[in-house]
DNA sequence: CGAGTTTATGGTATCGATATCAATCACCGC
DNA sequence: GCGGTGATTGATATCGATACCATAAACTCG
């Protein structure tokens, strides 16, 4: 038996079926006159509209999502979020993406692949219509689960030696490499390398890679590197670390550091014992953070275009979307997009 | 007439009902395996497991939101994912919610009510549990739309007069107002306030409006205010401005950033002028990034607990959250958090 | 002017889970 | 041995939208 409910109170939402019931038209034209591309008569639109705003009708798209089986969601997997890096690439993603109705899920791995994992799960469960991961290596589960969701992937920030689905990146380690070789262009012959040893930061142990192999081509003194604890390296962390370098190795003359943060933390430290950067040690950071631009000395880094990332990333991501809804199977896409050494102050 | 479909395509995901049939269950018996809390036999729930291994299945939750009218988002807009105050606060709440399996919906505002509104209506959209916004000021239909959503509301980082529902934070007057007074303390005279005068950033109008207070009250020379262009500010704006007001009262001798990054900019451009800080001017400011801590000399400022922010924002929306469900209704609850001035070598 | 096409709209099935209530069964105490 | 209690499971209706197809009206053109 079915009875009738009848409520007084407005605190149950409308539903689209009272927009209509009340605009005396059938729920499907209230759907169509929501979307952009409906084609619903100018007059009806307007009736419709005028009774959503009566109603203060708001649609609901996780119904919608069920029956389109689209959610509008991009699932994505950043480091850090505390890192300008990497929410310069996820506000990239969402320009790129919102103008295309799409929405992102934005998820920190605090840089572990385990929490990934996991990550990548819960993501997975919500039925983003794509996902992009901010990282090349996975653990073989995450990599299943990717690979097995039927929706397209991008890995960023990264060149997997084996992608997934799409890729939008570069190579740390060649990034790192051509900073040694520019400090020694430069004259430096005593370069050393502070962090990245983590094995939680792929990207880090890649610049450490890099480093040992520009050490290695030009002959340098091999094996000068210090490290130091878990991702997020923290500027401190920077200070404490070159001071350690240089009391292991008195005869450094120039340190390349993971990220700008430690190299503007040890360059502070430097200054706070009398050691003259560039005279005493030069100090080299990576990812040209705001902080390095305008801190005296300037620091030199290797700038990559973050948000520009992010465009790409959401940009390749859309057209696999699109392939998907025109039912065309182009392979995936690799895009390698530049990095460059800035050359400052502080070597 | 209806057509079996025979497809081998391992494409389309497995459903819960497949799930079912091949553990020789029902669809509700999964549903209650798969949930912490449902009561399943031990033998029947690793069977269940297993099948869903065997057949790589994931939860749907957009379905399962539709029908047990809980999507488990929890909507959160900050003013800007690059800041990493609000970035904390964002990272706090996850910490608090992700608990009791609610995942966030993370907007930037870019520090504009209009765009705040469109992001409330496009939040709703996706029927998000509760809401966190980052203000106390909104547009009108901004307001209504958060009023009337029928969810739990936390307004943060701010103390609004008249509150939409609960509250988690601090008077930003209040904090800067002392910071001016401790100024007065250490000796200054000829106090200026750099930034803020955006109509976007109420954040920064307030820590402004707290600083004129405070010359009133001191008796000190009012006025003495440069403003920028819009939020984000830079580290080079505060750079620029604090050169500017050197020029026109050249007899300051204590500035008050709207927040640290201006305050940093400021003060690396009065190195590379010559100007001693604090010996020709002294330079505070708000937020106590990670950058005040570690730059020399390190930065006065106004210390917040971002992070707990966002898991006391957290904590009063689970609670809110329970009200509901146990059909209390408990007022709103409004929890000052507090804040610290934090002397150091710039001033 | 009639066949063919386009435009606007509605009816119905369906997306994939969960709420709710009912049914079954084992076990317990007297 | 019987009613009662709790644990486990299933059947069915439903959540609120959209896909898909059908239909009616208007319009096009030789």
């Amino acid at each position: 038996m079915k009875r009738t409910q009848i409520r007084k109170s407005p605190k149950r939402p409308a539903t689209m079926a009272e927009v209509a019931a009340r605009a005396g038209v059938s729920a499907m034209t209230v759907s169509r006159a929501l979307k952009s591309d409906g084609a619903v008569s100018e007059e009806t639109r307007r009736r419709i509209l005028a009774t959503v705003e009566e109603l203060g009708y708001v649609l609901d798209l996780s119904a919608g999502a069920l029956s389109s089986k689209r959610t509008g969601f991009v699932a994505v997997l950043i480091p850090s979020i505390n890192n300008s890096n990497f929410s310069d690439t996820a506000r990239g993603i969402t320009e790129a993406i919102e103008s295309q109705g799409l929405q992102m899920l934005l998820g920190y791995t605090d840089y572990d692949m385990d929490k990934e994992e996991q990550l990548v799960q819960a993501m997975l469960t919500r039925r983003p219509d794509g996902i992009i991961v901010t990282d090349g290596r996975h653990t073989p589960k995450a990599r299943r689960m990717l690979q097995s969701a039927g929706i397209p992937v991008v890995e960023t920030w990264d060149l997997p030696a084996d992608p997934i689905d799409h890729v939008v990146g570069f190579s740390n380690a060649e990034a790192s490499r051509a900073l040694v070789h520019r400090l020694y262009h430069q004259g430096y012959r005593n370069i050393a390398f502070i962090g990245g040893a983590s094995r939680r930061d792929t990207r880090g142990a890649d610049r450490r890679l890099g480093y040992k192999r520009a050490v290695e081509e030009l002959g340098l003194p091999p094996g000068r590197t210090i490290s130091f604890g878990n991702p997020p390296i923290s500027m401190e962390q920077g200070g404490e670390a070159i001071v350690h370098l240089i009391e292991q190795w008195p005869d450094v003359d120039a340190a390349v550091c993971v990220s700008d943060l430690s190299a503007f933390g040890a360059i502070m430290e430097c200054h706070r014992r009398g050691w003259a950067v560039p005279g005493r040690i030069a100090v080299a950071g990576f990812g040209d953070f705001e902080v390095s631009r305008c801190c005296w000395p300037r620091i030199t880094t290797v700038a990559v275009d973050c948000r520009n990332i992010g465009l790409e990333a959401g940009r390749v991501l859309l057209g696999a979307l699109d392939d998907v809804r025109e039912k065309r199977t182009p392979g995936p896409e690799t895009l390698i997009v530049p990095f460059q050494v800035i050359e400052r102050e502080s070597t």
